[in-house]
DNA sequence: CGTGTTTTTGAATCATATCAACGCAGGTGG
DNA sequence: CCACCTGCGTTGATATGATTCAAAAACACG
């Protein structure tokens, strides 16, 4: 009911002790690398555009696994923006089940109706540990103000993500298991080559299958049959939190997912 | 693929003599009342704001069922907002399934990227008879500029709008047929009350089955044992085109509605 | 190394889909 | 005015995808 506290890691800066867990490319860029990537898709970017992202590096901080980034109706005072790990817009019920909205990648804003000062109506956390950016509300807005070439970019980025939700909402209500799944791995290596983090289809997926129930509406269960079967029709290699898209082409066909971003 | 062209009934002009099939208030406003009603739950509409909303009227045509609204992958050059009837978003499989993903009652916008120029990821389509305002892109840019309001009060509507997809998103993860039917009919009493077309407990439901089914990820059969169950407990009464809600109370507990619209 | 988390497995059960058929009402045309 | 058609709601029988519960095996971590 009443808005609670922003909860977030409180060290007070940069931590460059942390040894990054899982991703493997120390991006050009820093930890602000993947925003420029993403970002560059969406619209040419300036080196002052560039520049001026690159700032952003100084409001990161490092969080651990199931920090809690927004609260549910909680109005954030910052802009939050993934850089390093996952994070997830979630909904619990009653019940204690939890559905998963998003998945947030390095790159990824965490809630833009924040910045004009809206509560949320849902949660938003850290399925691992993690860098996050948080960039105060005047900073941000200035940012925007001075490059349109981000606003436009920031834009469309949200318009896809949009899209994206819309996707999930049709693959939870219109698709079986392994359809599900197949999509989804599909989208996850569509974002993850476009902030650069795939190579040979291949790219890190640290999400446990608990986590990928609770966002293709299954049980953690079905979620590690569904893979199995995935894995036997030769279609993915997943080990540890390595995941390997063996046919692509199949997989696409599976999920009838069609690339849509760039 | 291609964008193809935006389709919508060609007839110039309003068309007076059509005669409201489910709309039993006459709304003060005329077509247009229900967006004003709409749009005060959001801010405080000074009178000019309200006339510049009346103006629109004159953009208003008739539409038939199963009218496409805006085409897939389609720029409308249009703001499109519903005045009677039912629309609504969806996106097939190639299987033929159909997900439903919004319902758009009267007061609703169409596409709200469409005015900045952005293809559409859905199809829109009206699900029964109605009536939607055309309205030239220049005209509306123009109308927001001129009424900050009035772009305030839109600006909230379409945050209010992802909370609900996000709720449906929810409804079909995570939820149970029955749980499901409840928790959308208590949203449909709220919306529908907000516009003021609800009288004790009671509005008009031009859907079929069919059309409830799509938007609840369950099939037409199940629908109609899922509205039977509920009809036997009491909890509502559907007959023809109009439903009852008849313990509105146990109905949302059911769901686990919780009101956030105002 | 132990301890807690994650993955894997099996069996039973449940919710929902599927298929097929029938009734009913509204609208149409002869 | 009646016969026909079509769309929608209703029903029953059967099939199946997914859940639940429970427990063992594999892992990861400090």
């Amino acid at each position: 009911m009443a808005p609670s506290t922003l909860t977030i890691a409180s060290d007070p800066v940069v931590s460059q002790k942390e040894r990054r867990p899982w991703n493997l490319v120390p991006e050009a860029g820093g930890s602000v690398g993947a925003l420029v990537r993403k970002l560059g898709g969406y619209a040419v970017l300036g080196a002052e555009d560039r520049a001026a992202l690159a700032g952003l590096a100084g409001f990161v901080r490092s969080v651990e696994r199931y920090t809690v980034l927004v609260e549910q109706d909680c109005v954030a005072d910052h802009a939050l923006i993934v850089c390093t790990g996952f994070a997830c817009r979630y909904k619990r019920r009653i019940s204690g089940r939890r559905l998963i909205f998003a998945y947030l990648i390095p790159g990824d804003h965490c809630d833009r109706g924040a910045v004009y000062g809206y509560p949320l109506d849902h949660t938003i956390e850290a399925l691992t540990r993690g860098q996050i950016a948080k960039v105060p509300r005047g900073h941000y807005l200035d940012m925007l103000e001075r490059h349109p070439r981000i606003a436009l970019a920031f834009q469309r980025a949200k318009l896809a993500e949009e899209a994206t939700a819309r996707e999930w909402m049709a693959n939870i209500g219109m698709r079986l298991g392994p359809e599900r799944m197949a999509h989804l791995l599909c989208e996850l290596l569509e974002r993850h080559g476009s902030i650069g983090q795939v190579t040979g289809d291949q790219f890190d997926l640290p999400l446990t299958q608990a986590d990928l129930a609770d966002a293709l509406g299954l049980t953690s269960v079905h979620v590690n049959r569904v893979l199995q079967a995935l894995r036997r029709d030769g279609l993915i290699a997943l080990r540890g939190r390595r995941l390997r898209i063996l046919a692509p082409r199949r997989l696409r066909e599976l999920g009838e997912f069609e690339a849509r971003y760039l």
